[in-house]
DNA sequence: ACCTGAACACCGTTCAAGT
DNA sequence: ACCTGAACACCGTTCAAGT
């Protein structure tokens, strides 16, 4: 085994970056607070990454790849299993400081983001309406390819709507599985 | 009449800062641009709100009179008239620079706020969603009160996604309606 | 009461300089 | 390649000073 020392500065970084934003924002982020959470100075982060829409394309990018390998295996379960996997991820953001999905906080924060990180954002929320299309066309043979579509884009945008008012109440899980649980009585996650 | 020249450049300061936090945030909000927008120095901004919590409490707190305002004599239509125009009123935000409700901006910026301004914003989303509770009742007439109640918040968090999912595509009202239709499809706004 | 200039410690960014 | 100190124009906030 050969070391590997390399990229731990920049992978540290997008690290705290990443938890920054998913806290606090976007524009909340310093680039001065995150090289002391690494441990180097300012101007130093400016090396790994030149502006603040770099890193922030990077982190929406990173999070895509890391929420599509999380999402892939789900996919294969069992149609209930696998919604009810989905609905745990949204409701996982509350339990570590009332975080929120990186794709709705830049969704909120969008006008201070470059048309490039619009894009990548795009992306990210394309990657979770076709999964949720998969999993839905499964459980609906009959669904014609459009409904598929504005029914995954229907789930992914109540499940980031529940979670953002659940966060704006200080981040109660019970509430969040109220919503959770209307959307499931009126038959929207079936 | 007598002349009341006294609150203008309080309520310019407020009509001002609501503007800018629907259309960037209040982290973006600068009290240096609010000033000059107003026409005054960014020291005189704090003689009206000493600090930026303080402001943001005030645009929270005017906010809500305002929407309850404008929501008051829509309970009275007949159901579907008043949940199709509460629908327009959340489609009405991105015909005017991509905004987003006051409320969702601030749910998602909620950890940069202090705890009096996010008991004003949860006063807020309740004067939403029990007003969304009122008109269910008109319909649902043998709806328990806490059925009702589950309810009005799975319509409101539905939006409230709808509205960020949409501003982070850029603020196409079709893909907003397209959100809705499949809403009302599976008779979440019944 | 309402406004101001100046100061403070912050911010993102740049750049010449180090290793 | 990776890091740094110093500088720039910004930021919220404070305060003594004006009217």
């Amino acid at each position: 085994m050969t070391k590997q020392p390399k990229i731990d500065t920049r992978e540290a970084i997008m690290a705290a970056a990443r938890s920054t934003v998913q806290k606090d924002g976007y524009n909340a982020l310093s680039f001065r607070d995150l090289a002391a959470d690494v441990g180097i100075k300012s101007a130093s982060v400016h090396h790994h990454f030149p502006t603040k829409p770099d890193l922030a394309d990077a982190l929406v990018k990173r999070y895509r790849e890391d929420v599509t390998a999380l999402l892939e295996p789900l996919a294969d379960l069992p149609f209930a299993e696998a919604m009810n996997s989905y609905v745990a991820l949204f409701r996982s953001f509350f339990s570590d400081c009332n975080q929120m999905c990186l794709g709705g906080m830049f969704s909120a924060e969008v006008t201070a983001l470059p048309e490039a990180v619009n894009v990548s954002l795009r992306l990210f929320m394309d990657a979770h309406t076709s999964w949720i299309e998969r999993v839905l066309a499964k459980k609906h043979d009959r669904m014609s390819a459009d409904e598929l579509n504005a029914r995954a884009k229907a789930v992914f945008a109540a499940l980031e709507g529940a979670q953002l008012v659940t966060r704006g109440r200080g981040g109660d899980p019970a509430y969040f599985d109220e919503i959770v649980k209307s959307y499931q009585a009126i038959g929207l996650l079936d």
